[in-house]
DNA sequence: ATGATAATTTGAAAATTATCAAAATATCGT
DNA sequence: ACGATATTTTGATAATTTTCAAATTATCAT
């Protein structure tokens, strides 16, 4: 799938933006970003790797861990889709006969 | 649910963006929205809703047809969600001892 | 090598979402 | 009121997603 679809996915679960919130505060584990959820670990394992599918998150072994990070190149393309929204239209109609204004 | 899930839930699919990307052109009925689309006109309907109850459109009637509008506001608070992502993590944890700068 | 800990993968069930065809609703022109 | 047009709603089916328990992989300490 198209990486802006897989972002927007990503961030449409609470869950996994809980997840994205507690990493702004620093990288964390599997196991302490699991603990704290209510949901078992293997889905936060599953969430994880959705994360990672859209580039939102990284990760790295240390040991017999994995430690997650934010990766925020991504969110800035979002951020770029996002804000084309707030542009005036690229492309106007052009009028039939003379323009109202 | 949760309006932020709503929002970033429908910009997930790839139609709705489309559907999205041609309303910065100017306002279109839902028929016209449909035509140009591989899939039904049910289909594009349920996707209108669906875009509709995240706030990011709204519709009102002009005759027999629906025209569908761009609401740029409920874009700026998904923009604002993101935006967090860039700005040094507002809750530090508390170093022990001396800090490290 | 063995056992313990950390995390992921697999397989299956439950819940949600996307799509279509057909039926229903709303508005227009006559 | 009737028929035509525009759109939505309904009911069904297919596809995707979420979740958990159990099995598997990887690393560490002994």
């Amino acid at each position: 799938m198209e990486v802006r679809s897989l972002v927007f996915k990503a961030l449409g679960d609470p869950t996994r933006r809980a997840i994205l919130d507690r990493l702004r505060a620093g990288d964390l584990s599997a196991g302490e970003i699991a603990a704290g959820f209510e949901i078992g670990k293997a889905s936060i394992s599953h969430h994880l790797n959705l994360l990672k599918q859209a580039g939102l998150v990284s990760c790295r072994r240390q040991g017999q861990q994995q430690i997650y990070s934010l990766h925020t190149t991504v969110f800035q393309e979002a951020l770029q889709w996002l804000m084309v929204f707030f542009r005036e239209p690229a492309t106007v109609p052009i009028p039939k006969g003379p323009g109202k204004s």
